[in-house]
DNA sequence: CTCATTTTGAAATTGAATTTCACTTTAACC
DNA sequence: GGTTAAAGTGAAATTCAATTTCAAAATGAG
């Protein structure tokens, strides 16, 4: 499935006239080998001991182009860092995220999906995105 | 119901060993009477006109002790600003958010909650508090 | 009233996000 | 392959809300 999200990455690209370069080859294939939620801080250090001459500032474009050409979504989980993380088309989840370890774990939930609508529809309201989050403790760091 | 915020703040702050200041009853008497989602700027803005000598400082320190008192909530709706709202006890309702004129409106329901239950439950996680906002068009920005 | 403690407001600082700018790289065209 | 306009890069500068610092003022217990 990353084969199709470097296909879509690349061809929003061509479509923009952007140009395809090294970093951002190398920034994708670093940000798809993970599932983590990283920050772009996270994702900067993590480049930098295999290629130290990416910059921070190119990083932070490229996760932007990445949010931009729909290959990944950006979050703000109350950290004071903004999270990326790639998506597949079509698919849709929600997050379960641990206010003391930090960990980010995923669910979807059909339901919770169809009440949205219904909520929408009865305020006269068109969706075009949501989020939902619950915060908490993760099963590790109960007790 | 205000006057039960109202109680619930003063006791907050006798219990903690704070002092009651004239700026607090201030900011605390605009911050009630308004039902809107204010961030500090606007409710320090608004409290300026007539009270010039409070400060954004202390605005934004009694918008916290507000917070950790029980009587408001703390939001990021993604404008960069954070928010505030007052809120009674034992009371929850969620948001509609519209991304083109930035009106928030409110809506709960007792199936979404249910099933944040679950979902919780079948993690084994223990939720603390959630978020759950609805970013679309409003009909007025319809169309 | 006294005085230790808390509060206040202006100014300074922080920190992540974003912009600027001089230099480099890309790719379209010949 | 060389030329060239446009896009990309990275360091440094800037932004902007949030937060901290600090000296002066206010509070309230005794
Ligand atoms: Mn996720
Ligand atoms: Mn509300
Ligand atoms: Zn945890
Ligand atoms: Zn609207």
């Amino acid at each position: 499935m990353n084969r199709v999200k470097k296909k879509i990455f690349h061809d929003f690209i061509a479509e923009k006239g952007l140009k395809s370069t090294r970093q951002r080859d190398i920034i994708l294939e670093a940000f798809l080998s993970t599932n983590r939620h990283l920050s772009i801080e996270e994702l900067y250090l993590h480049l930098r001991s295999a290629h130290p001459t990416i910059g921070y500032v190119t990083v932070y474009r490229t996760l932007k182009l990445f949010a931009e050409s729909g290959i990944a979504r950006e979050f703000q989980f109350g950290d004071g860092q903004t999270r990326y993380e790639h998506v597949a088309e079509g698919e849709h989840h929600d997050h379960l995220v641990c206010v003391l370890c930090g960990a980010i774990s995923e669910f979807s939930n059909a339901a919770v999906e169809a009440i949205q609508d219904e909520i929408a529809a009865s305020h006269g309201f068109v969706i075009r995105y949501h989020k939902m989050e619950l915060y908490g403790l993760c099963s590790a760091c109960q007790g």
